[in-house]
DNA sequence: GTTATATTTAACCAAATGGTTAAGTATAGA
DNA sequence: TCTATACTTAACCATTTGGTTAAATATAAC
């Protein structure tokens, strides 16, 4: 029983399951980012970043490189994808008969991303309790 | 006062994470079932799934009606939606430039109906603004 | 070479998760 | 009423998770 492709989904939905991790990606949709700048931000020791960014890397949503004693690190957005992918198939209940989810995210994203730049969400919790 | 909750997301993800949940997803996908039905075709025991339907249930994704001694399970997506919206504001990191996530989703829906495996688009990763 | 900086690894801990079996509750049906 | 059915709850266990501090590693900068 192969189930790779599912446990791909396991580990996405995993990872977008935490609020630091979904900020650490906010953060990185802006542009990459050093791992101590990138948990400056946070109330936590770096090596509780080094694990969440490691659990973001188990998902494929980061990458990191090295460059001299600096990790940079990158969003790398494709397992999303997959995750949209999936909860697609769900549109049905609950988006309006006259609408599908195509065009209602059309609408979402015209008003969420028209200025180039700071996505925000309503509820962008920070990530700290 | 009840605060909206910043969880909410926490929840909807988590409960997301696990293939058995899904599975009890698209399961219910097709109908409403008593959770001894759902349960059949795992094999783990009627508490382990009772514990999953509460974990889906925290997240808003399940909801059971008492009809007798039996529970309807129905499923409930609105969450899905508020994870899609989340996830949404990244389509411009996955997406062919010409592409929006709206009309790639209608793309895909158009001819996905079985295990979902999206048109191989390599990942096109456009750089970081 | 010595020291400072960037980050990871190791060892540990508490809480959450997902499973088990056994027992309890509520209802349908004989 | 008595019994079977449909669950849930309780108690327990192993593993995972997310945090800590201390030590290790690698590289940049004096």
């Amino acid at each position: 029983m192969v189930k790779y492709r599912a446990e791909t989904l396991d580990y996405t939905f995993a990872a977008l399951a935490d609020p630091t991790r979904r900020a650490i990606l906010e953060r990185l949709s802006t542009g990459d980012s050093s791992v101590t700048a990138l948990a400056a931000p946070f109330d936590v020791s770096l090596p509780a970043i080094s694990k969440q960014l490691r659990v973001l890397e188990r998902a494929g949503l980061l990458v990191q490189e090295k460059d001299g004693r600096v990790r940079r690190c990158r969003l790398e957005a494709k397992p999303m994808k997959e995750a949209v992918d999936w909860i697609a198939q769900y549109q049905r209940f609950w988006e309006d008969k006259l609408e599908s989810l195509a065009s209602y995210l059309e609408g979402t994203l015209a008003e969420e991303n028209g200025p180039q730049d700071g996505p925000e969400q309503e509820n962008s919790e920070g990530g700290q309790p």
